[in-house]
DNA sequence: GGGAAGAATATGAATTGGCATGTTTTTGGC
DNA sequence: GCCAAAAACATGCCAATTCATATTCTTCCC
């Protein structure tokens, strides 16, 4: 393994390229960013940040998800989430109801407000996606979507304890 | 292109999934976030927040660099960096220095302290990286890096003036 | 060569986000 | 049934980050 690690080093050299120019994590971080920072620019303009349509589109998908689950979805901290739909609540993009089989779980779901403003989202979305995925190869896209999953696939609850060809 | 967004809302539906799961730039920032996090933990075991391992590792590639470029590429605000590197050169990893041909650019160079510990945590991070790297499939890594990498050329100085059809 | 305009960085107020912890409710063993 | 432990959210405080702006220097043009 140490001369595995050595190798892409060489490699790196070889190319006249530095470590960060071809480091996974970079290389992920510098796309999702420059991607997302075009995108957010119209999540702006309809006077939403970033993290409220991240739970609209989450919620979007399956209304009524509790707290830490949608936290966990929309890649943000428990205590952060709570704090948002403080706000989202307050202008009346979503509603806070707890459950009645636990009453410790509070579920979260959309307004007619909320849903709306959330779908028209969703289509500008759909357009920016598409809008980079036509400049990318034929094919291209498909392959990077498998890739990205599977890099996700590989962090969820359990799943480093099944280090390789462990088809569920 | 109405007609394609279509398509692609009636494929999320066909698959049963919801939109977010396909979602390009979820998948992108969700694999970021997972796999970051991960190799994160071992950058703050160092002693070091995440913006100083990736300054260290910018420098580390090119030493020398100016505060705006190093932002850039480290990608974070400008203004933010500046505030890091008093922090990092206060405990002696990088130190500033003024361009002598042009008064107003400062370059911030490694120390030996900085560029010991920058090299140590690259190495740790080429490991990492391995580490992730063999748990998916083989040649996967480098169509995602390539894939990863067009992405990024797409929003290079320049580009975001061509958005979608507008040639310049 | 003297401003005006622009570039590069720094600074400060205001916001956002994260971490540790508190509160309420449920679960599990005895 | 009762108590300890765990789960699910909320809260408060502090650090990280952004936004607007100030400062310093260079360039350009007349």
């Amino acid at each position: 393994m140490n001369i595995r690690v050595r190798d892409n080093a060489e490699k790196d050299a070889a190319k006249g390229e530095g470590f960060v120019a071809g480091y996974l994590l970079f290389l992920l971080a510098a796309a999702s960013d420059a991607a997302s920072k075009e995108f957010h620019a119209q999540v702006r303009a309809r006077g939403l940040r970033v993290p409220e349509w991240r739970i609209l589109a989450c919620l979007g998908d399956e209304d009524g998800q509790m707290v830490t689950q949608l936290a966990q979805l929309a890649l943000m901290e428990q205590s952060h989430l709570t704090k948002i739909i403080d706000q989202m609540s307050r202008n009346g993009l979503v509603t806070r109801r707890s459950d009645a089989k636990d009453r410790r779980r509070v579920r979260v779901y959309l307004t007619e407000a909320g849903r709306a403003l959330g779908n028209e989202i969703v289509a500008a979305a759909r357009i920016h996606e598409n809008s980079i995925i036509e400049r990318l190869r034929p094919g291209e896209a498909a392959m990077l979507k498998e890739g990205l999953k599977r890099i996700n696939a590989l962090y969820r609850s359990g799943a480093e304890a099944r280090p390789l060809e462990t088809p569920a």
